[in-house]
DNA sequence: TTATTAAGTTGATTTTTGTAAAAAAAAAAA
DNA sequence: TTTTTTTTTTTACAAAAATCAACTTAATAA
């Protein structure tokens, strides 16, 4: 597939918050265009990870092993930044695995090259405060949805915000992000089925 | 309580990322000292809140009620800000409360001015983007204790992050906020005494 | 295509937690 | 202090969800 990274660029700059030309340029410079195949692993557990990745189209996945349990962590889609979120800000080895859910377009930056850029742009900085405050917006609403609510309740919730997710993501890795188990998931389903 | 505000501001300046003189300034003149009493309400529900607080000492709690019932949705200890998040942030009616468990002291500031400032100083940019990942860090860290815990764990969790809870905080509070009863809260604490 | 592996479903059982109601303990007010 | 209110504990019982195991379906590889 070819991919030009400047449109991927400037999708960024569109999306989450306008960079100059200069900036987008510095950027280019910086960044790295990767075309991966569905199943390829990004981040293992244990490595340090300093690299964000941004989607370009396909999707991603974090998730970590729990006595041997394959707990999701977190989706990212087309326009969505994911990393190792506790390794890339707080520069300590992976608890997460990340893989490719989909074959992926993704554009990588590495820490370095953000507190550069951050140090340089005050437009860049705004963009990646950007970022960080849609994440944090999104952690929010998935808390309020994990606490307190019931397993159709988590369920119906994920599928309002995504409704697709059912024909991209396995269910047990929605399960598991939902904090239920695939049995349970699988229950919910069937009673909607039957309505 | 006197309190001068130039000192909470240079707390806030040393904690989360260091301000120039003039930034520091600026933020004195928009910003305002409140010193309250326990119990006092910052936030109620249905009205817009465009301020975020930083609390000096003291310690307030964000709490919203589904279907008659208190759910606790955040804590904010000092040197912590909190916010109708939002309500803040998105410009709606907060679907929250705020109130102060403790005689409070703490800084206002308003969205405008916030916005205000971080397109003026590049450095209060930083510091808020900052601000931002911390909090965005604590979701985090609050989603993988709730995700595939017993109660009994996410307790315990939330006591190795502050083991001084108990004594500032009721357990109801408490057990909202981790996602269990009072119930069973009041009968994972005897466990433990027991053992 | 067939064989093999992975993903999802179903049922029986057990564990965990919620609900409701009452009692005890602690804190605040008179 | 005594009274009143709030907070926490305790119990019995019900509901929700986890676990374990077997089975079905779908996807992938040979």
């Amino acid at each position: 597939m070819r991919v030009n990274k400047e449109e991927i660029i400037n999708r960024i700059s569109e999306t989450y918050s306008k960079l100059t030309f200069e900036c987008q340029q510095k950027l280019a410079n910086k960044s790295k265009v990767l075309v991966l195949p569905k199943g390829e692993t990004l981040v293992r557990q244990g490595q340090y990870s300093d690299k964000t990745f941004f989607i370009f189209n396909g999707c991603a996945r974090a998730y970590y092993l729990k006595d041997g349990k394959d707990i999701s962590d977190w989706f990212a889609f087309e326009n969505d930044f994911i990393s190792s979120i506790n390794s890339f800000f707080l520069n300590i080895p992976s608890p997460h695995f990340i893989e490719l859910l989909e074959n992926t377009v993704l554009l990588e930056i590495s820490r370095k090259d953000i507190e550069k850029l951050s140090d340089d742009f005050h437009d860049f900085e705004r963009l990646s405060k950007i970022v960080v405050t849609k994440t944090m917006l999104q952690q929010h609403e998935r808390i309020s949805s994990m606490q307190f609510h019931k397993a159709e309740q988590k369920y119906a919730n994920i599928l309002s915000i995504r409704p697709d997710i059912t024909q991209r993501v396995p269910l047990t890795h929605i399960a598991s992000y939902i904090g239920i188990t695939l049995e349970t998931l699988s229950r919910i389903r069937n009673l909607k089925n039957r309505t």
